[in-house]
DNA sequence: GGGAATATTCCC
DNA sequence: GGGAATATTCCC
């Protein structure tokens, strides 16, 4: 009897040293198995067992060894091999490299229901990923309408900034006008004075914590 | 020999005269037709042809012939039947109900090669979709990321629209603060009258327009 | 050291 | 998914 390939039995003990079920495990039915976390399977399992993280070289081993690849109904990928069942180790040996998981030799006479039920089984897999796809264009049309209601937010919050600017400007004109009014009538040459002290120190662009109070500037009497 | 179906003939006219190239065509080979636009072959092509406008009625008229569907690279739908071919009318006549595109009649004898050729199409197709799929994510991805920035951009902006207002109201209260202190030594009693008069005149919530400009109020001498 | 088996990568 | 090139390991 033939030994059993290094890759096989590692794969084996990977699986049944039970110590990565989150990350590889057998499926319900123990004749496959699927890998949970792609990258942990890299960084962790791949890096202790094998002499590349590369997933890609470890799926191109298991279909050298004949394993076929499976869609589950979350579109996770479960390999299998007949001769790769959880408990059988005493089939593992029979996995070979360049030998199909289904046929015995290559060339031999294919089995004609074999075939009949594989097409089955992979037209059952188009319809579930042709539902699946339907289900992720309705998710497409969801992101469109989230960002149409992003993009209407915007374009308010846009239009309301611009409305307070001018309404700060004109409320600053008119407070500035007010103040014209009230004095304008009684001390006109005191006023252009006032107003241009006033302009000055209230000029937004003057740091405010430098102004100070002076009352000596002014240059009229302390009483009327 | 039997005549040629209504729907078959109406079918093969609707693609033989032209008319609806953008809409329904032969694909590049000439053995398969594909519809680029549903609605418009429906309210276009199917209301002058056909009793109805519902394209799943043409599918299900489709099926019943015998056509097949496949998905092109686009996952288009493509339709097909062996004696369905462009240029080739005298086949169009063998299309018969109940008939598939690939076997003569229910139950017979499975042709091997054909069914292996049938797998290995379904093969074909499913790793494009995979493939297509996969696009589809990344895209999603994509998606994901713009949203994501674009929510941020909001946050800033309302974060920006908040400081503003805080700015002005901070700004407005030093400019009437500086003008207290502009007066405040000279007419504390006048001071306290001004201020409550340009506060009411210029409290943002009265109606700017109807502010006037009025002397009388004031109780004081118009020279110093 | 080197043939052969096995593993990994590259690429269609 | 798989052929072929390349890298690595095993073993004489």
């Amino acid at each position: 009897m033939q030994k059993t390939s290094k890759f096989i039995l590692d794969l084996y003990n990977i699986l049944e040293c039970e110590d990565f079920i989150p990350i590889i495990n057998w499926t319900d039915c123990c004749k496959m198995f699927y890998i949970s976390d792609n990258q942990k399977f890299q960084d962790i399992v791949m890096k202790q067992y094998f002499k590349t993280s590369n997933i890609q070289s470890f799926y191109r081993q298991l279909r050298i060894y004949g394993f076929k690849i499976k869609r589950n109904s979350n579109f996770q990928k479960e390999f299998h091999h007949k001769y790769f069942v959880k408990g059988q180790q005493q089939n593992l040996s029979k996995i070979q490299k360049g030998k199909s998981s289904t046929e015995e030799k290559y060339g031999e006479i294919y089995n004609v229901n074999q075939i009949i039920k594989e097409n089955q089984d992979l037209k059952q897999q188009l319809n579930q990923m042709i539902l699946f796809q339907k289900k992720i264009m309705k998710q497409f049309e969801i992101h469109q309408t989230i960002q149409k209601a992003i993009v209407n937010k915007m374009i308010k919050l846009t239009n309301l900034l611009n409305n307070e600017r001018i309404h700060h400007t004109i409320l600053n004109e008119k407070k500035i006008e007010n103040f014209v009014n009230l004095i304008d009538g009684f001390q006109p040459e005191l006023l252009v004075l006032i107003i241009r002290f006033l302009l000055k120190r209230i000029d937004p662009k003057t740091p405010i914590n430098e102004i100070q109070y002076s009352p000596t500037p002014f240059p009229f009497n302390t009483q009327i």
